[in-house]
RNA sequence: GCGCUUGUAGCUCAACAGGAUAGAGCGUUAGCCUCCGGAGCUAAAGGCUGUGGGUUCGACUCCCACCAAGCGCGCCA
């Protein structure tokens, strides 16, 4: 049951008393003492009814026949009515956990709309650093959490492939080339000055030494776009489509975009430049399109991208950004609405920086002087499991500090090991029960009305909430509600694990015991499965 | 200077659309291995939610001011 469920129940007893009255929370309880679910319900109708008998309304709800059907108990306390699960419905969660087994927690609320997740877009001009790899590790679990809940997700890569970004690779790599082989060149004071590149300049063939800049360009961004899909993959990130700016500018959508908001009166020219009036759709101030040379600022072919994407067919486009991004995203909502959709169909998430530490230490970092942490270097000493979850760990807006010590250590400092221990603990007695004789049919016909302790009650109630905490992560767009309830879920299992047998002599018992570990089972697997982050068969 | 994000235990963070006595983990301290994996468990200590006002039955949450941190504020992407 979800608390929505309840809520609609609630408001469906009291318009039969003739109250009409919505306004009002039902929430899962703070805390034991206040049962499963609250609501401040009669906090809130105090507030405008004031000759009501909160009595009678106790009463009428108390006498519903579906709230005794599943209720043991509601009772008013501080103001809040508290509501008591009956155990026969807790134990329900294991027949159906069994039974739908991966897809528990699965839902169609997405209601097969289409939407588009643009995600990384890093310019193909040197190796993903980390804040890529959030935002990789952050696309690719809500890719995964949205097509849980019933939407068809598309997954694409923005390439900026062309510019004077694209330009100066050529001309950095040219320059790699030559000074590797002795001759005179320089790398431009704002080039490219990393080894990646030096590395790509010396596995290159003799001869080119005459070929113009371009020719390295495309060398380069070939090369450099195998080392990203590469990165990325070992990441477990792969998208379904690499949309190439430079092509689209070949398309020719970028003029008739342009042409379009100028049919609309929205184009301007001014200081020689060509203006867009964004702020008739609420950004700060007009922005130039075209510059004084004619040739376009970066906005103009991105509008002409999300006019594409939209028409492509979307209901939703998804964008993770980066905060240096930030204030962009008026400027691209005002175009969007400019071109006649509606803001909300383009909804911008910013994904913050991390910093890295290593235990105390910050590793500072710096684009500019070559000096930075790919994510393949943080792969390549953490782990993509470990990377992945404290980048899943946190809210995407939040600040995120990675202590890569931590994520290093194999000890219960470290989430990961403590989540993947849990799993295994469980996967290994799941074993070790098939070994004692215990199988499948035993288990769904175990009496569940054994799991009496309040530890075996506690881990029920929580599997119970997994499709709502997917379903709110799918809602909210917000990763972050997944990593802390595995977290949680593992906790309590060890510690049911140390206090408690789970197969031993008495074989009924065994049986119910053994049904709740194959679910909790069940619910970690999918969880780590939505995170993107492997479940071990051993450690 | 303006804008966005953030400020909660020693540290890293929770707190659902304003709800009950602000919760976890790590770290610290004190304990627990004949037993399905101790990479684990149990317990204790730890707080004027950056500061000052306001809104109301009720504020970490909303409003105003201030303080501090990060990031933006190009005819760069």
């Amino acid at each position: 049951m979800k608390a929505e469920e309840l809520k609609t129940k609630l408001v469906e007893i009291l318009s039969g008393a003739g109250l009409n009255y919505e306004n009002f929370n039902v929430f899962p309880s703070a805390k034991k003492e206040f049962g499963d679910f609250s609501t401040n319900i009669f906090l809130k109708i105090k507030q405008t009814e004031k000759n009501i008998s909160i009595k009678k309304l106790i009463i009428l709800i108390q006498k519903n026949a579906w709230m005794k059907e599943n209720f043991e108990k509601i009772e008013e306390k501080n103001g809040f009515l508290n509501f008591f699960l009956k155990d026969s419905i807790v134990y329900s969660v294991i027949n159906e956990i069994l039974s739908k087994k991966q897809d528990y927690g699965r839902s169609d609320s997405g209601n097969k709309k289409k939407v588009l997740i643009e995600f990384v877009s890093a310019n193909p001009t040197g190796p993903l650093t980390i804040a890529h790899g959030r935002q990789a590790a952050f696309g690719e679990a809500l890719s995964r959490i949205l097509a849980f809940s019933g939407w068809q997700v598309t997954k694409e890569y923005y390439l900026n492939d062309c510019g004077r970004q694209m330009e100066l690779l050529g001309i950095s790599l040219k320059s790699h080339y030559l000074k590797i082989r002795g001759m005179p060149a320089e790398i431009p004071q704002d080039g490219y000055h990393g080894e990646y590149l030096k590395e790509i300049a010396k596995k290159l063939p003799d001869g080119y030494e005459k070929k113009e800049s371009g020719f390295f360009e495309g060398l380069a961004k070939q090369e450099i776009m195998t080392m990203i899909k590469d990165d990325l993959r070992e990441f477990g990130v792969v998208f379904d489509r690499w949309f190439s700016e430079a092509e689209l500018r070949k398309s020719g959508r970028v003029e008739e975009v342009i042409r379009m908001l100028e049919e609309k009166g929205l184009i301007y020219e001014k200081d020689d430049a060509i203006w867009f009036k964004s702020t008739l759709y609420g950004d700060d101030k007009d922005r130039v399109i075209r510059k004084k040379d004619n040739s376009y600022t970066y906005l103009a072919p991105d509008i002409a991208y999300h006019q594409y994407k939209i028409n492509r067919g979307y209901d939703l486009l998804i964008n993770l950004w980066g905060p240096d991004h930030a204030g962009y995203v008026a400027r691209i909502k005002a175009a969007v609405n400019a071109l006649g959709f509606s803001p909300e169909k383009l909804q911008i998430i910013i994904v913050q920086l991390t910093t890295l530490y290593r235990g105390k230490e910050k590793i500072s970092m710096s684009t500019r002087k070559g000096q930075f942490i790919t994510l393949k270097q943080l792969m390549d000493e953490v782990g993509p499991d470990a990377a992945k979850f404290f980048f899943l760990f946190r809210k995407a807006d939040s600040h995120l500090d990675f202590d890569i010590e931590i994520a290093r250590k194999k000890t219960e400092e470290n989430p990961v090991y403590y989540i993947q221990y849990a799993y295994v603990r469980a996967k290994h007695i799941l074993e070790f029960a098939k070994e004692k004789g215990i199988d499948q049919k035993d288990i769904a016909g175990a009496d569940f009305s054994l799991l009496r302790e309040p530890i075996e009650l506690d881990i029920l109630k929580k599997l119970k909430k997994f499709p709502s905490i997917v379903q709110q992560a799918a809602t909210t767009v917000e990763v972050s509600k997944i990593a802390p309830y595995i977290l949680d879920l593992s906790g309590t299992f060890h510690s049911y694990y140390q206090k408690f047998r789970v197969v031993d002599e008495n074989l009924k018992k065994s049986c119910a015991r053994t049904a709740l570990v194959q679910c909790l089972f069940i619910v970690m697997h999918t969880g780590l499965e939505l995170l993107g982050i492997s479940q071990p068969e051993k450690m």
